[in-house]
DNA sequence: TCTGGGGTCCTGGGACTT
DNA sequence: TCTGAAGTCCCAGGACCC
């Protein structure tokens, strides 16, 4: 198989290029862009800076510039402000994101329609049989696919072709933005073992940090590593996936369809919330919560037979309590029952900072329609105060 | 300087069954 | 009747990704 892999550069707004900015913030602590305008047409002086945030939150992208100060995907807003005070900070619109990535995936499938979703921004497409696929090693249809993307949506992309799906996703990597990269086995030696470790999708900062204490620090430190040295201290399945990896070996195909395993909605508070003075709260959050997910269930199609509730506390400490049911629920109100039952079982003794309810063990609402009538809530709870 | 939201997958322990 | 091994399921937590 000959995989591919886009990223589509998102943050592209004309007026700010070459500037620091950022994206991200608390859902509750955005900065609002003025009525009727979108943000593309807003003057800069409109637009808030990083040091007079004062909410929760983290970064969701920025760009190249504030990149230079250090800051990157998923810091927290603070430690970013720290790093560049005048960076320019956008809210997150996803509703935009989501448009924009309909139209970049539409234009992929039509030049390539065998494809996996990898999130808003970034798809595999399998090129072996694609007409053309092979010319110049895939850069012609590389080229062809950025151009279509640029024309249609005034989006760059970055892509990278590979024997497979592992070694796309990292060729991809090397040219950014907009850049397209041809990685060919014999290249591994040259062009991925010299990279940090943590370059390689797989590996995140602990596994990272544990690759560090025993002296690992390329992926070619790795692939030089023993494979039964790799599974006694990273575990079966680990070990031996790092060790494939490090070798640039990956079997997996693409995957153009999948069945959603869980659907989740949390919410972390501006001010952290007790348990006890600050119930009526969160109850009531705890409620639009259980809403959204039937809201979301119902959209789906699915039903749910786990309920499962998660709490964070002041130390960052996370609980998570499940509750699994006999027959599958989709009612805000079922939902809230389960949920409800659920949180009783987890320890409610410091302030939450975040709360979230999850369910799982999805079935299809036409599947149960067919063989399951709908569960009476009193037969199935307890009451929940 | 504290660390979002929505996902997937893996691991390990305990309960239960054979 | 008791015990232990093995398999399976459920639950909780953790790592990782976008």
């Amino acid at each position: 198989m000959d995989a591919f892999y886009a990223s589509v550069e998102l943050l592209r707004y004309p007026q700010l290029t070459g500037l620091p900015v950022v994206i991200g913030g608390g859902r509750d602590a955005q900065p609002k862009p003025l009525d009727g305008l979108a943000i593309d047409q807003l003057p800069l002086s409109q637009f808030a800076r990083l040091r007079s945030y004062t909410g929760r939150g983290v970064i969701t992208t920025a760009t190249y510039a504030a990149r230079k100060f250090g800051i990157g995907s998923a810091m927290g807003l603070m430690k970013a402000a720290a790093l560049c005070p005048d960076a320019l900070l956008l809210p997150t619109d996803f509703e935009r994101y989501r448009d924009y990535s309909r139209r970049f995936k539409q234009i992929i499938l039509d030049i390539a329609p065998i494809m996996e979703n990898r999130g808003v921004d970034e798809v595999f497409i399998d090129l072996t049989n694609v007409p053309g696929g092979q010319r110049e090693g895939g850069r012609v249809i590389a080229r062809l696919i950025q151009k279509q993307i640029f024309l249609e949506t005034g989006l760059t992309c970055s892509i990278g072709i590979a024997p497979n799906k592992l070694l796309a996703k990292m060729a991809s990597e090397l040219d950014k933005p907009n850049g397209i990269s041809v990685l060919f086995e014999a290249d591994l030696a040259s062009k991925i073992w010299p990279l940090p470790c943590k370059k390689m999708n797989g590996i995140g900062p602990k596994s990272n940090d544990k690759l560090t204490a025993f002296g690992l620090h390329t992926l070619g430190d790795i692939a030089a590593c023993d494979t039964h040295w790799l599974i006694k201290n990273f575990g079966k399945s680990y070990g031996a996936w790092l060790y494939e990896s490090a070798h640039g070996r990956d079997e997996r195909d693409i995957v153009t369809h999948s069945e959603p395993v869980s659907i989740s909605r949390e919410t972390t508070f501006e001010r952290d919330l007790h348990p006890k003075r600050d119930k009526a709260q969160l109850g009531e959050v705890f409620t639009k919560l259980c809403e959204r997910l039937a809201s979301d269930l119902d959209n789906k199609g699915y039903q749910a037979k786990t309920i499962g509730i998660k709490l964070r506390d002041d130390t960052f400490q996370t609980t998570t309590r499940d509750i699994s049911l006999t027959k599958p629920v989709a009612s805000a109100k079922d939902i809230r029952r389960a949920a409800g039952n659920a949180l009783k079982r987890a320890p409610l003794n410091r302030p939450l900072r975040l709360l979230g309810v999850k369910l799982s063990r999805l079935v299809k609402t036409s599947d149960v329609q067919l063989d399951t009538p709908a569960p009476s809530t009193l037969d199935l709870f307890d009451d929940v105060d």
